[in-house]
RNA sequence: CGGGGCGUAGCGCAGCCUGGUUAGCGCGCCUGCCUUGGGAGCAGGAGGUCGGCGGUUCAAAUCCGCCCGCCCCGACCA
């Protein structure tokens, strides 16, 4: 591609709507431009990377035999009643009506859809398994996008569902999806973790999340280096091994705290530490309170009491509630005396000295031994893992990292085809739930990502896999015939040879063309200018690095050829492997 | 939805507090000259509903009210 003839408008100045490396360099590299709050046009340079980027996924889902295809993005209502999402999914399903006034919704994700098609195509054991998978785009409404791509409302994903007869062809669907987003990604050079994720009702180990690691990711990532174990904080296990919180006894006493509510309060005007509290919670779970007990310095998880109790939805009390179970206004409740179920964290084991709320208002207890004072609750893991905290695996000290949420795998079960009746006949002519997968990739977010981990101060370097172009030809002085015949002769041979070659003839001076070229991050720059033409040379550099190397301008394009196939030899997952 | 910030030319900003020439600067853009190894120089030029509506005033980018949009933090996120 002529650069004099290419749409690549590129900003010097930082705008200042971004702050994040990929939103900023996607900004002034001219891939990306804002329409509305979270809603970007993809220039033409970006629609090469994301060409890339869908390539290599495409390639790895087909590999699995699963088959591409493209559903609607605008959806109706009824299927989603079905489901029961029309309900469910709250404002961030974005909902109209069309002209005679039917209910529509724009696809967040097509689970219903893909359902609606097969429980209408496929009848019989011989028609499974199957995996169908598109690339298109979506929309979110979120609360609050940002980001740049990261988080944008409309986004491009890739989606895939997985048909099985049973639980174990399911389990080996997932399996396989799993290898393909490891290829993908391996190949994308992104550097990411794949963490057990939160399964929510269904249970098991059956779902992980893709996290890219980067710093201005939006999850934490708890990770233990001894044994490999790794999960989202949501689903972060943590092991059992705690400290007793205090040592020795004393007689139960009640003292006056007259407003002080939250722990920080409570702990200053005791003089006690947050670890001496027993922070005790009100949850609501379908429709009955429970008290959870927990560390003073330690956050309660919900998702945990949710799996324990495998229970729907499990959501803090509201304040009238609060006062009704403990006869006290929020922030004096505690486990002495009180006449609700009761579960405790680990946490709280031991503790013989703690400090808790009283039930009555402004009035806490100390000194309460847990089994003296009040009966030994349930135990459980209900805490949110944090950095510092022991596998629950090995037990070792884990640590936490920030991850950008690349993918996700979710084994369904059969809850879709439960709700929309999505059944096969098996060889005895039974009617038989197909048992369902879904797995997804941000295709936007894939190349945000790959910006992040990929770039200096200068602009993106992109890996050769998914960058627009392999090589930049930048004539030094167009003005010198030299120099532009030997400039356009190694363009063409390339472009000829079949590698994505861009080619600077505009008439900038040589820092305008190599500042752009740093900012568009291609991998390769061949620099013909009149000094080393002298001496029949022209320059390689690769993006990132600080060398230039010197190549005979006859051997120039077979030179670089192997430099791009060296290059994507490094690609693990890629052509050859 | 709560907190904070911003909205003036394509981009980055000044002017606003203390109302008053024709609204300014840098970059970019157009024309010409000149120049060509890390965003050159000179000359000329185009480009603005000062986010919108309403109000105060002889007079509003500037003061007041309402609204809209955007960014950041938080809550939220199959």
């Amino acid at each position: 591609m002529r650069m004099s003839q290419a749409f690549l408008p590129t900003l010097r100045e930082e705008p200042k709507e971004a702050e994040v490396a990929s939103h900023l360099l996607l900004l002034r590299a001219g891939m990306i431009r804002k329409l509305a709050a979270g809603v970007y046009s993809i220039l033409p340079l970006g629609k090469r990377v994301l060409r890339k980027i869908e390539t290599i996924i495409r390639e790895e889902m087909d590999r699995t035999g699963a088959h591409e295809l493209y559903l609607p993005a605008v959806q109706p209502a009824e299927l989603w009643e079905e489901s029961g999402r029309w309900a469910k999914y709250g404002k961030e399903l974005l909902r109209f009506q069309d002209r005679h006034e039917h209910w529509f919704c724009f696809g967040p994700t097509h689970e219903e859809v893909i359902t609606d098609l097969v429980r209408r195509e496929i009848r019989s054991y011989r028609d499974l398994p199957q995996c169908f998978y598109q690339i298109q785009v979506k929309f979110r409404d979120e609360v609050r996008p940002r980001f740049g791509l990261i988080r944008g409302r409309e986004f491009i994903m890739k989606d895939a569902y997985s048909f099985d007869r049973d639980e174990a062809g399911a389990e080996e669907s997932y399996r396989k999806m799993v290898r393909a987003y490891e290829r993908s990604f391996t190949r994308m050079n992104l550097d990411f973790r794949v963490v057990q994720a939160e399964a929510g009702l269904i249970g098991g180990n059956f779902s992980h999340e893709f996290m890219a690691l980067a710093a201005t990711g939006e999850d934490l990532i708890i990770v233990c280096d001894h044994c490999g174990y790794s999960a989202s904080q949501e689903r972060a296990e943590v092991g059992k091994s705690e400290t007793p919180a205090s040592g020795g006894e004393k007689a139960l006493e009640r003292v006056a705290t007259p407003g002080k509510k939250t722990v920080e309060e409570v702990c200053q005007f005791l003089g006690a530490e947050p670890r001496d509290l027993i922070k005790t919670l009100i949850v609501q779970v379908q429709g009955q309170p429970l008290a959870i007990l927990i560390r003073g310095d330690l956050e309660f998880n919900p998702n945990k009491l949710k799996r324990h109790l495998r229970a729907e939805a499990v959501e803090l009390a509201d304040a009238e509630t609060i006062e009704r179970v403990t006869k006290a206004p929020v922030g004096f409740a505690g486990p002495v005396g009180i006449s609700l179920k009761t579960l405790a964290d680990h946490s709280i084991r031991g503790i013989s000295r703690g400090v808790t709320g009283a039930n009555a208002a402004d009035f806490h207890l100390i000194n309460v031994k847990i089994g003296r004072d009040f009966p030994d609750p349930e135990y459980g893991d209900f805490r949110l893992a944090r950095g510092g905290d022991a596998c629950s695996q090995c037990g070792k000290t884990m640590r936490e990292i920030r991850g950008l949420e690349l993918g996700h795998s979710f084994k369904l079960g059969v809850k879709y085809s439960q709700a929309m009746r999505a059944t096969y006949l098996d060889p005895q002519g039974k009617e038989t739930l197909i048992v369902m997968g879904c797995y997804g990739i941000g295709v936007t977010r894939a190349m945000a990502a790959v910006v992040e981990q990929h770039h200096d101060q200068d602009g993106i370097i992109f890996p050769i896999s998914v960058a627009p172009y392999q090589v930049i030809v930048v004539p030094v002085e167009l003005a010198d015939s030299q120099v532009r015949e030997k400039s356009e002769e190694i363009y063409e041979k390339l472009t000829e040879a079949g590698w994505e070659i861009l080619y600077d003839d505009r008439a900038e001076r040589a820092g305008a063309k190599f500042k752009d070229a740093d900012l568009l991050g291609i991998p390769f720059r061949i620099t013909v200018g009149k000094r080393n033409l002298a001496n029949g040379r022209v320059e390689i550099k690769r993006r990132g690095e600080k060398a230039v190397q010197l190549e005979p301008t006859e051997t120039v394009c077979a030179r670089i050829q192997e430099l791009i196939s060296a290059a994507r030899g490094t690609d693990p997952a890629g052509p050859g492997s």
